[in-house]
DNA sequence: AATCTTTATCGTAATATTGCAATCTAATTA
DNA sequence: TAATTAGATTGCAATATTACGATAAAGATT
């Protein structure tokens, strides 16, 4: 045991549930709000913008990557990371989604 | 080590990767799901409805309590779950933001 | 070509998560 | 009150995550 049991749940269950444990965790949060902030996506110094070793941030990055939250570009010598506006949508939809029922519903009795 | 070094990160940046972790597993989803579906939030069979036998349920709906995405009241022999829609809002709202951020800026280069 | 810069990967230690059988608690019903 | 029911807790095994030093890879600079 230990392992997810992927398999008892719905492509779509399993999709946004990676989509969310991507974003759990706030070195991540950090990376995506940097991302962010930087206007253009020529990033690069990253590393210096959160206080963690360099490996450590480079398998954030990594993760988010394969979560499809950010994309990277190779420019030259640096990588140039952004988000993935689509990904983010995609959960953000979904949560919108359940806000709205929700308060249709009405059904927040505890 | 192996963990999260809270201290470099904002509580914000912080309050919303403990949401999002909440959210970052199957079994929660489909948690969140049936909550959202079942009109009124009479529950208790939730085990039922998952593959997972009842103490990892348990553990499980305690994860979503503790990141204040449900609410329990007790009723009775059985316990009333729902969401607590407004920490749910609050994750929604964030993930809105950085959208529209995005969308305004453009900076979808990758 | 030698060096520097940037990022990825490997290896490993510390810690957290997932899942469940067994057990416990407390309200309910017979 | 004994049995039942709903759910939490305990304890433990399997696995995943987090973090980082060391090192590698690849383009840029000197």
């Amino acid at each position: 045991m230990g392992a997810t049991k992927t398999e008892h749940f719905t492509d779509y269950q399993n999709h946004i549930a990676i989509l969310a444990k991507a974003l759990g965790h706030p070195a991540r949060i950090a990376i995506i709000e940097y991302l962010m902030k930087v206007d253009a996506c020529i990033c690069g110094d990253i590393v210096n913008e959160l206080t963690l070793a360099q490996p450590t941030v480079s398998q954030h990055l990594k993760e988010l990557k394969n979560a499809g939250l950010i994309n990277g570009n190779i420019e030259g010598n640096a990588i140039c990371y952004c988000i993935d506006e689509n990904s983010l949508s995609k959960l953000q939809a979904y949560l919108a989604n359940i806000s709205d029922s929700l308060v249709k519903k009405k059904s927040d009795c505890c």
